[in-house]
Parts: structure tokens; C-alpha cells; sequence
DNA sequence: TACTAGTTTCATGGTAGGTT
DNA sequence: AACCTACCATGAAACTAGTA
């Protein structure tokens, strides 16, 4: 110790500030420290009353005794006049404590976070990650995410395969485990045993739940709780297989049988439908939704609903040609309600046609899908060597990255030009004879 | 026809890895 | 070093099929 300086050790009551801050009473060790005529404090640490411990020389976690907090006093007296020495006083030294106090108090509640993050079960993350996601989500994504992850165990009437109940999804078993049990291991293993059942809900499954692992290493709460991504497991990738793609399409050859069979339908809503999807390559949800004021008779424009506006489609909205034989038939359709495609409550539309469809493909020897006629419409207008981006417009599909540079938006009428010289092909191919009495086309032909 | 289960397709932003 | 670009991850939105 320096001339003029006194350590003084005071018992202090629970002062105010004190109490108000930890919600203890206790009695606390300062170290006084005073020069002249100004004094100043420093916290050693709360008193330790344990019998017995009264003469150890160091702390407890419960405290200090009287000996160890002379002691520590005494330390904190060196590093004092240490610091002075180096021309730092009272200050940099309540600072230092501060700092080392703040570390202290961040290293405890790390650890604190992470036994909790430890305990954490998916389930609770899951929770979480839905609830702060869906905002962000269209509701087809959160309605995989719900289906993905749902007990199952629901009494259904339909739909069920004979069980009755709902089936579990794939993800559901994850849920009441632990985070940190999710490891690649696991996932692979959950991989595998789902891979030769419904391999495809497992697919989208494990792409869901490497985005719900990413969500939870940037969260805090449950990165400690997650190493890696264990759903990026190469493995369990491999176990699952790639995708299958559908290649069924119409060809060439097939289109007369095929025309024959579904204008041989007896319900002619679904025989026009079905026609149309394959004369204009648009999207079944498209065609299904087409009202009478979509047709446009004076420019001869089809309005379709983009399927969605959010991914840049212009006001979620496109027109292609009306062309002849396409409105022709739709021309013939009974007008019982705002839907071209009316179903049996005339103010909606008709319902899926896939039956009809696969009724007449039996009868014509052929197997095509509903999605297999918009395929169709693409391979077939590689016989008559339109350009990729007229075709590509005509069905409402973006201009890819590479294609982009050369992509340009053709007006309606460059359009036409094209669309029907695929309509006349296609009609032409199928044997089917191109409409007498069809309206303006008809009519402004006869004008040239 | 209405549900439920299962499967595909499409868009877009980011990036590894090559090219200028 | 700057620039490309094919490819992948992610997100989203469909589509197909079986059954009561």
C-alpha cells in the first residue's frame, strides 16, 4: 500500500439499488477506497454466511467469506496502485470489472442457452418456425409444410384407401425428438424407410426440413442445438432417388384416334375442355377458370389467369389468340353461368376431367395426362419449327436465364400467326375438318 | 363430386467453378 | 480480377390418382 491511501473493508447493508436489481437481500463486500477527501467503492462480492466457511481464504458460489474477501480486497488494492503506476486510476479499473463482469454474465447465459437449446425438441422449433415463416409463405407451401408433419390418425370419410383414418406425414416421427438427435445419421435412416414407400412425400420432406435446420443455425435459441445441416446428408439424398419425370405426350400418329374418342364424349363441356388444353398448351387451372368475358371476339384473345402474378406474371393475367377451331367449340357450349366450362352448379366450373380423359385414351389405345396435353402441345410444334419463345409465350412460361437476352414480348398478332398454323397442323393431322361457320376468322378471311 | 394422398412442375436467387 | 453460366437449393403452386 501507498502513503495516503487506507483500504477500508465495510460490511454493507442491502442497499436499495441492490435489492432492486437481484430481488435478494444480502450483505455484500465492498473494498473502500478513498483519497483526501473523496472516497470511492468497489463490489467484491456477496457474503457467503455458511458455518465453517468463515476463515477460507477463497470464495464459494455461494460467496465470499470475511477472510477471502480481505483477501480479494487486498488484490484489488494492488491492481489499483498498479494501475496508478501506469498512469490509470479508479475508473479504468471499475470499467475492467465491469467488462469482466459483463463477460461473466454472457458466458453464463451461454451456457444457460445452451443446455436449454440442448433440451429443445423439434416439435417447439417447428412450432416456432412455422409461426415466423407463414407471413412470408404462400398458403400451398404452409399447407406441405402442415400436411408434411401432421399425426394422422383422423377419421376421414374419403380419400383414405380404406383405412378410414389419416396417415401420419413422413415428418411427424422428428418431432417429438430432440433438435440435437436430428443428426445425418437419423435422416438417412428415416430416409431409408420411407424411400420404398412414398418416396417423393420423403423428397419434399427432406428439402423442408433443410430449410427448417437452416432457419434454426441462424436462431437463436436453437443454433446451439444444431451442427451442420444434418438434412444436407448426401446419403440420404442417395436413398431417396432422384424424381421421376413424366414423359407421356401425344404423338403425331396418335392425334386421330385421340380427337375421335374425346369429341365421341358424351359430355361435350369436358370434350371441348379437353381439346382446348391441348390446342393451346395452357395449364389445366388456366383453362378450367376461363370465363365467357375472357373470350375476346373482336381481338380474338383468350384471357388466362397466369398461375401466379407473385413470380412476375404481368397482373398474374396473359392473352393468347382465340383461334378458329378453339372458339368454334367453345362457341357451341351452352351459356349457363360466367364459366365457359360450367359445371353442375352452373356458378362454378366444372370439376377435374381426368376420367373423361382417361376414358377416352382407352378407347383410342392411348395413354396420355391431363399435364400430357400441355406437354403435347410443346413436342408437337417442334414438327412445324415455331420459334421456343413463341411457343414459350403462348403457354405462359418465363423466358429461362440463358433465353433471356433474346426474349421479347410479341404482340398478340405475331402470335396468332403462329398459334394457328399449330391449330391447323394439329386438326390436319387428326383428320378432324376445320369449322364452316366459325365466326370472325372465317369472316375476315373472307374480307383479304 | 369431393376429399385425401401422393407426385410434378415451375420460378428465382445464389454460387462453384470455369473462362476471358 | 472480372465476368459468365450451369447447376442447385429453396420456395411455391400445381397436377394425378384412388376412393367413398
Amino acid at each position: 500500500m501507498t502513503e495516503g491511501e487506507t483500504i477500508t473493508l465495510t460490511k454493507i447493508e442491502p442497499a436499495g439499488a441492490l435489492q432492486a436489481r437481484n430481488g435478494k437481500k444480502g450483505i455484500i463486500f465492498f473494498w473502500r477506497y478513498s483519497q483526501g477527501t473523496t472516497s470511492q467503492r468497489l463490489p467484491i462480492g456477496p457474503y457467503d454466511p455458511t458455518p465453517g466457511h468463515v476463515n477460507k481464504h477463497t470464495p464459494t458460489a455461494a460467496g465470499y467469506s470475511i477472510a477471502a474477501a480481505i483477501k480479494a480486497a487486498e488484490a484489488m488494492a494492488v491492481q489499483h496502485v498498479t494501475a496508478k503506476a501506469e498512469g490509470s486510476g479508479m475508473g479504468e479499473i471499475l470499467q475492467q470489472q465491469k467488462q469482466a463482469k459483463a463477460e461473466a454474465k454472457a458466458k453464463q447465459e451461454a451456457a444457460a442457452a445452451a443446455t436449454k437449446a440442448a433440451e429443445v425438441t423439434c416439435g417447439e422449433a417447428w412450432t416456432e418456425y412455422l409461426k415466423e415463416r407463414e407471413p412470408h409463405w404462400g398458403k400451398h407451401h404452409l399447407a406441405d409444410h402442415i400436411r408434411m408433419a401432421k399425426a394422422g390418425g383422423e377419421t376421414a370419410k374419403r380419400g383414405t384407401r380404406g383405412r378410414g383414418v389419416t396417415i401420419a406425414g413422413p415428418l411427424h416421427e422428428f418431432l417429438p425428438m430432440r433438435l440435437r438427435d436430428i443428426t445425418p445419421q437419423r435422416i438417412e435412416q428415416w430416409a431409408k424407410k420411407h424411400a420404398g414407400e412414398r418416396p417423393t412425400m420423403a423428397r419434399l420432406s427432406l428439402r423442408i426440413v433443410r430449410a427448417f435446420l437452416n432457419w434454426c443455425s441462424e436462431h437463436t435459441g436453437y443454433a446451439q442445438a444444431v451442427t451442420g445441416n444434418a438434412a444436407k446428408s448426401k446419403k440420404a439424398r442417395e436413398a431417396l432417388g432422384p424424381a421421376g419425370v413424366k414423359t407421356d405426350a401425344l404423338l403425331r400418329e396418335q392425334l386421330p384416334a385421340w380427337f375421335a374418342a374425346v369429341r365421341g364424349l358424351k359430355n361435350q363441356t369436358r370434350a371441348a375442355y379437353l381439346q382446348t388444353m391441348l390446342l393451346t398448351g395452357a395449364r389445366p387451372g388456366e383453362v378450367l377458370e376461363i370465363k365467357w368475358d375472357d373470350i375476346n371476339t373482336q381481338w380474338r384473345g383468350l384471357t388466362l389467369r397466369d398461375k401466379d402474378e407473385s413470380k412476375g406474371g404481368i397482373d398474374g393475367v396473359r392473352t393468347i389468340p382465340l383461334t378458329p377451331y378453339v372458339h368454334h367449340i367453345l362457341n357451341r357450349l351452352p351459356r349457363r353461368g360466367p364459366f365457359v366450362f360450367a359445371g353442375k352448379d352452373p356458378e362454378n366450373y366444372m370439376s377435374e376431367a381426368h376420367k373423361a380423359l382417361a376414358s377416352a385414351c382407352s378407347a383410342a389405345g392411348v395413354h396420355v395426362t391431363i399435364h400430357g396435353l400441355r406437354r403435347s402441345f410443346t413436342s408437337l410444334t417442334e414438327w412445324l419449327e415455331v420459334p421456343v419463345g413463341v411457343v414459350a409465350q403462348i403457354q405462359g412460361h418465363k423466358p429461362s436465364a440463358t433465353a433471356e437476352k433474346h426474349y421479347t414480348v410479341r404482340p398478340l398478332d405475331l402470335l396468332r400467326l403462329h398459334h394457328e398454323r399449330i391449330e391447323k397442323w394439329i386438326l390436319e393431322q387428326a383428320g378432324v375438318p376445320l369449322p364452316q361457320e366459325s365466326g370472325q376468322a372465317i369472316q375476315l378471311v373472307k374480307k383479304a
